[in-house]
RNA sequence: GGGGAGGUAGCGAAGCGGCCAAACGCAACAGACUGUAAAUCUGUCGCCCCUCGGGCUUCGAAGGUUCGAAUCCUUCCCUCCCCA
């Protein structure tokens, strides 16, 4: 790869590069550079969202650079005064660890244990003791604190702010001190943050950090942000048919973002998919590329048989929720056997799906106001919902 | 402390005595279409009986006026804005 090249990987998708020039010169020196990246020790629930950032961190692995993942256990005691969440309860040492071992557990999907360095910030500033501490905060102004557009807008709004508040960007900055950092990672929240790290190192008479910053990924729906609450994310540790099914529903104009955010490929390798012209093709490479990521390729192949087989030829899927029907529940009106079963909401609800038309039993539309006996079938709602119903006691010979 | 505005279904927002289970938009769900989607079109979108249709409970809370209230009155709770 020429340094070009390196550039253009390292920095595809990025959204801040602090600065272009000061990356170009640390590449050029020619050895390995030392990556941090910090995150706060609460219980992770990752879902693609997240690994723009772990993916970006394994471009830096890839080109073999030196990747630190640092868990804030000391600064998590602060709290980022990101706004939100008012009073952080704090972690014991033990959560701590928990929580440590379910980042490796999901973050190793992407990045390389071996290469991967894990480092907790209590190491050197609960070794930092009062007179560092103080040492570091002469390193700032409180001009430059007032920067932060959280704090100046609460400054202005004559809201409080407390002075330990103010400690937690410069104990985020001295991990970088520390840890001689010649480049740190993070969302584009972090700027703030992450440029006071490149404000104090010279204190330290140490290079400014370069400052690069991975943008927020667009949930499934393609307009909002990923989250958990909105429901338009994909989690890491879904299961693999989920995983691909969703990552196939989202837009063409979309995947070419899941491209450059979610896949290791270069500028020019995207520019050359995008160019095939094949966005059908193009989407489930996609999709296999992640869920092999996370689940391995053979489970990969599986989802994506499977993803046909229900998406294309409209067949029930291998394995599917088994619905139980106790003696007796049969035969039973359509509509209360779907609320029976809270396979909907409502008998309301049941009612509108068998109007629309979206209930199947056997792939056979099942009209409204119908019984349903003689089990076991397999039930359908809409396009994806599926559901095997048996009686109860009496099991499937074959599964 | 003084003055003003407001709380309507998942969200936003109309309605301001009967035609209101409540316009409209978004989201959601379903159907059609398609290369899966997206886009588009159609339908649905409180609960219950369910075929039409019918019944029941909703419009911050509790009372009241009225043949009839989301709409009027009283009290209470909460939110926002301005002045001090």
């Amino acid at each position: 790869m020429t340094p070009d090249q390196a550039f253009a990987y390292l920095t595809k998708g990025c959204v801040d590069v602090v600065t272009a020039e000061g990356l170009r010169a640390k590449l050029a020196l020619g050895r390995a550079l030392t990556v941090k990246v910090g995150f706060d020790p609460t219980a992770p629930d990752l879902h693609l969202g997240h690994t723009v950032l772990i993916r970006k961190m394994k471009h830096f692995q890839d080109l073999g650079h030196r990747v630190i993942f640092l868990i804030g256990d000391f600064t998590g005691m602060i709290g980022d005064p990101t706004g939100r969440s008012k009073t952080r309860p704090p972690l014991s040492l033990e959560d701590i660890a928990r929580n440590a071992e379910t980042y490796k557990a999901q973050v190793f999907k992407i990045l390389d244990p071996v290469k991967t360095e894990i480092r907790f910030n209590r190491e050197w500033l609960a070794a930092l003791g009062s007179e560092g501490f103080i040492r570091l905060a002469a390193t700032y102004n409180v001009a430059r604190m007032l920067e932060r557009r959280d704090f100046r807008q609460r400054y202005e709004a004559g809201a409080p702010i407390s002075v330990h508040e103010f400690l937690y960007p410069l104990a985020q900055a001295y991990d970088s001190v520390f840890l001689e950092a010649d480049v740190e990672l993070g969302g584009t929240d972090q700027l703030f943050n992450l440029n006071v790290g490149r404000d104090i190192m010279p204190a330290y008479d140490l290079p400014p950090q370069v400052v690069l910053t991975t943008p927020l990924l667009e949930g499934t729906d393609g307009v909002e942000k990923m989250s958990k609450s909105l429901g338009n994310y994909v989690g890491v540790t879904e299961p693999p048919e989920s995983m691909y099914a969703k990552l196939l529903s989202i837009s063409d104009e979309l995947m070419w973002r899941y491209y450059t955010l979610l896949t290791d490929l270069t500028p020019e390798q995207i520019e050359s998919e995008r160019a095939r012209a094949q966005p059908m093709a193009s989407k489930m490479a996609l999709a296999r590329g992640l869920v092999a990521d996370f689940h391995g390729a053979d489970a990969a192949r599986t989802a994506e048989e499977e993803w046909r087989r229900v998406h294309q030829q409209k067949r029930a899927p291998q394995d599917m929720p088994v619905v139980r029907v106790p003696a007796g529940g049969l035969p039973c009106k359509a509509h209360e056997f779907l609320a029976r079963h809270a396979l909907a909401p409502s008998k309301s609800e049941a009612m509108r799906l068998l109007r629309a038309r979206a209930v199947k039993r056997d792939g056979a539309v099942v009209e409204a106001g119908a019984e349903l006996d003689g089990a076991p079938f397999v039930l359908s709602i809409g396009p994806s919902r599926f559901f095997r119903v048996e009686l109860e006691g009496k099991s499937d010979p074959q599964a």
